[in-house]
DNA sequence: TCTACACCTATGACTTGATA
DNA sequence: TATCAAGTCATAGGTGTAGA
C-alpha cells in the first residue's frame, strides 16, 4: 500500500488540535469529520517530530550510512578539478576514498562540464573556395583504388613539450564566457624540437628523414636531403619493378616543395606528382600524413614523458616501426580526428568525424572488383552478342530477300506469322543481342543497371524455361494436338513461304527421314499436293514433297513423289512414317545428350546470374567509397 | 481508552560496480 | 569518463500491541 507524506497543511491543523489540548484519538476522529485520514501514530508522529526540532538547534537532520557527497567532499572534488591539468576522476575517487561515480555525480551535480582540449585548424574563406575548386579533380584521381598509387608525404615539428605525459582535459563551466568554445592550445615560445620528414603509401612507409635543428628547408635542401634518398632508396623499396604501380608524389605546398628548383626536379626524374594547383589546404581528407599519421605518433609520444631530444628522436623511431603492424590503413586517404575548423566568421563546425575511423583499426577492407568474373562475363557475353548480331543479320536479310512488303502483309495474318523462320531468326537474334551486350557492356564498363537487366533476363527465361518445361509435361496430350494442329498449319503453308519449305524439307529429308505430320498422307490438306488440283493441271496434284523421298530415290528422281497419294500408287520410294512420331523417337534415342544440353544450359543461366550479380554487389561496394571519396564537400557545407 | 513503541512497507536519495 | 542497474539506507506512514 503506498504510503503518501502528510501535507503541511494536515501537519499543522494536527499541531493545532494538539496545542488545544485534544487527545491523539480525538484529533483522529476530528480530521476524519473535516475527511482527513490519518491515522493515530501519525499524530503521534507528528507530536515527536515537533518536539525533536524544538530540541535540536536546526531542522531535522538526514542522517546516512556513508554521505559522500557532503560539503566538504564536494568542495574537495572541486578543488581537484577546478585547475589547469586536473587528476583523473580515478585518481580523485581514491584520493578521497569515494567511488569515481560519485565523483563524477559531483563534478555534474556542480555545474562543471568535460572539455578535451584541442588543437583547431583555421580554415579561411580561401581554404574553403580551394576545396571548392580542387576537391572534385583530387578525388577523381584517388578514386577506384587509385589512391593505392599515392604517396603523401609531410614535414611536422615535434616538440619536447608536447610529450610530457600532461593530460589534454579540462573542466569547464556554463557560466564561463569560453563555454561554447573549443581551448585552443597556445605552443610555448621557442619551444626546443625538430623537423621530421616522412610518408606512407599502401606499400608501406618511408624511412623518416630528421632535419638538423637550424638548418634552413629550402628547395635545395628538399631535393638533396629529402627527394634524392627518398627516389634512391624508399621507392625501389615500396614499388618494385614486377609490381607496375604508377606512384604519385603527394605533398604539400610548402615553399619549398613549389620552388621552381624542385618542381624542376620532379619533372626531370619523370615524378608524377600532386601540383599546387591540385593541392586542396586544410583538409583532413587531403592530408593523411598532417591530419592522421602524425597525429597518432604525437598522441602516442605524449603519453610518456621523454626530457632529451635524443630520446625523442629514438621513440619517434620505435613508434614509426611499430606502426607496421597497421601499414593498411595509410592506404586510405582519409583519417580519425576530432579536428574542428573555425572559419572567418569564427563560427564553430565539424568536419572531421565524419570521416572514416583508420587510425588503429584491424578490420580489412578487402572488397575489390573480382577480375575474373568481370572478364569471364565480358568473353562469355562477347560471343553471345556477335552470335545475337549474326542471327539477326541472317534473318533480316533472309526476310527481305523474301518479299518486304508481303512480309509486313503477311504480320497480320493469324496463325502464319510465328512459323517464318527468318522471323523467328530476328526474334531470337535481338533477343540474344540485347542480353550479349548488356552482360559485355555492363561487364567491361561495370556498369549496375545493365548488368542488372542482363540478370533479370536470365532469370526470366530461366524460369519461363522451367515454366514451359513443366506445363508441356503436365498438359502432354493437350500440348501434343496443339502442336500436331500447329504443324498441319505449317504444311498447308508449305509453298507460301521459302524458308518454311527449307525447314521442312531439312526436317524431312536430313533429319527425322519422315512425311508429313502423322504420315505421309497429311499432304493431303496442302492445296497443291491435294487430289483435287488435277482440275487446275498441277503436276504435284495427288504427290507429296520431294524431300519425302527415300535418299536413294531422290538422287535418280526429283519427282519421286508424284502420285503417292493416289490409292493405287505404292509408297516404297517415300517416308510413310509421320515426322511427329518420328521426333518423339528420335528423342527417346537421345535422352541422355538432350538431357545433358538442358542441364548445360540450365547451369550457364543460373551462373550468369550469379556472376552477373555479384559482379554487382562489387560494383556497388566500390561505387558506395567512389561516392563517399568524390564528394567530401557534402560534409563540410553542410555544416555551414 | 489513550499513548508510545516495535515492526513493516513504500519511497526516494544516494553509492557503487560494471560497462560502453 | 559517463551512465546504468542494483544495492543501501533513512524517512514517512500504516498496523499491531503492550502498558498506563
Amino acid at each position: 500500500m503506498p504510503r503518501n507524506k502528510i501535507s503541511d497543511i494536515v501537519e499543522g491543523r494536527i499541531l493545532q488540535l494538539l496545542r488545544w489540548g485534544y487527545s491523539q484519538s480525538l484529533i483522529v476522529n476530528i480530521l476524519k469529520l473535516d475527511g482527513i485520514h490519518v491515522s493515530q501514530p501519525t499524530v503521534s508522529n507528528v507530536k515527536q517530530k515537533i518536539g525533536r526540532q524544538r530540541n535540536s538547534e536546526s531542522k531535522i537532520k538526514i542522517f546516512r550510512k556513508k554521505p559522500s557527497q557532503t560539503p566538504s567532499i564536494i568542495k574537495k572534488v572541486i578543488e581537484k578539478i577546478d585547475v589547469k591539468e586536473p587528476p583523473t576522476q580515478r585518481a580523485i575517487a581514491k584520493d578521497l576514498h569515494i567511488s569515481q561515480s560519485t565523483v563524477s555525480n559531483i563534478i555534474k551535480n556542480s555545474g562543471f562540464t568535460l572539455r578535451k582540449k584541442q588543437k583547431v585548424q583555421k580554415l579561411t574563406s580561401s581554404n574553403v573556395m580551394k576545396r571548392g575548386q580542387r576537391s572534385f579533380k583530387l578525388y577523381r584521381r584517388l578514386a577506384r583504388g587509385r589512391y593505392k598509387n599515392f604517396i603523401p608525404t609531410d614535414e611536422t615539428w615535434f616538440y619536447l613539450d608536447e610529450t610530457s605525459g600532461r593530460r589534454k582535459v579540462c573542466y569547464i563551466k556554463k557560466t564561463d564566457p569560453d563555454y561554447d568554445r573549443m581551448i585552443i592550445q597556445q605552443n610555448t615560445s621557442r619551444p626546443k624540437g625538430f623537423m621530421v620528414w616522412g610518408g606512407v603509401s599502401s606499400q608501406g612507409k618511408t624511412t623518416l628523414r630528421f632535419v638538423t635543428p637550424g638548418t634552413k628547408v629550402n628547395s635545395n635542401y628538399y631535393i638533396n636531403n629529402v627527394l634524392k634518398p627518398f627516389l634512391t632508396k624508399d621507392v625501389p623499396r615500396l614499388f618494385r619493378k614486377g609490381k607496375k604501380l604508377k606512384w604519385i608524389f603527394h605533398q604539400d605546398s610548402a615553399p619549398s616543395h613549389t620552388a621552381k628548383e624542385t618542381i624542376k626536379f620532379l619533372e626531370q626524374n619523370k615524378i608524377h606528382y600532386i601540383t599546387p594547383q591540385e593541392w586542396m589546404p586544410a583538409s583532413p581528407d587531403a592530408a593523411p600524413m598532417d591530419y592522421s599519421i602524425w597525429g597518432h605518433l604525437k598522441q602516442q609520444l605524449n603519453k610518456t614523458r621523454i626530457d632529451s631530444i635524443e630520446e625523442l628522436k629514438k621513440k619517434i623511431l620505435y613508434e614509426w616501426r611499430k606502426m607496421n603492424e597497421t601499414r593498411r590503413y595509410f592506404s586510405t586517404p582519409c583519417i580519425q580526428s576530432s579536428t574542428q575548423i573555425i572559419d572567418d566568421s569564427d563560427k564553430l563546425f565539424s568536419m572531421a568525424p565524419r570521416f572514416q575511423k583508420v587510425v588503429r583499426t584491424t578490420r580489412r577492407d578487402d572488397t575489390e572488383i573480382s577480375r575474373c568474373i568481370k572478364y569471364s562475363m565480358f568473353g562469355f557475353n562477347i560471343l553471345f552478342w556477335i552470335l545475337g548480331f549474326m542471327i539477326t543479320a541472317i534473318g533480316i536479310y533472309a526476310w527481305i530477300e523474301k518479299d518486304t512488303f508481303d512480309n509486313f502483309g503477311r504480320l497480320t495474318m493469324r496463325g502464319t506469322l510465328f512459323f517464318d523462320p527468318a522471323l523467328v531468326f530476328v526474334l531470337v537474334g535481338v533477343f540474344m543481342f540485347c542480353i550479349g551486350f548488356a552482360g559485355c557492356v555492363g561487364s567491361l564498363r561495370e556498369n549496375t543497371c545493365l548488368l542488372l537487366f542482363f540478370s533479370f533476363a536470365l532469370a526470366i527465361i530461366f524460369f519461363a524455361q522451367l515454366a514451359f518445361g513443366t506445363l508441356v509435361f503436365i498438359y502432354r496430350e493437350k500440348v501434343k494436338n496443339e502442336g500436331e494442329k500447329q504443324l498441319m498449319i505449317m504444311i498447308e503453308s508449305y509453298r507460301d513461304d521459302p524458308d518454311l519449305q527449307n525447314m521442312i524439307d531439312w526436317i524431312q529429308r536430313d533429319w527425322l527421314h519422315c512425311c508429313g505430320v502423322n504420315n505421309y498422307r497429311n499432304w493431303e490438306s496442302n492445296i497443291y499436293f491435294n487430289c483435287s488440283s488435277k482440275i487446275v493441271g498441277s503436276v504435284e496434284a495427288c504427290g507429296v514433297p520431294a524431300s519425302c523421298c527415300r535418299a536413294e530415290y531422290f538422287h535418280n528422281n526429283k519427282q519421286c513423289g508424284y502420285g503417292t497419294l493416289e490409292s493405287s500408287a505404292g509408297t516404297h520410294m517415300i517416308y510413310t512414317d509421320g515426322c511427329l512420331p518420328k521426333a518423339s523417337q528420335w528423342f527417346e534415342r537421345h535422352i541422355l545428350p538432350v538431357a545433358i544440353v538442358v542441364v548445360v544450359l540450365a547451369v550457364l543461366q543460373i551462373l550468369g546470374i550469379c556472376f552477373a550479380q555479384n559482379l554487382r554487389n562489387d560494383i556497388l561496394a566500390q561505387k558506395a567509397k567512389w561516392i563517399w571519396h568524390a564528394h567530401p564537400m557534402m560534409n563540410y557545407y553542410r555544416h555551414q
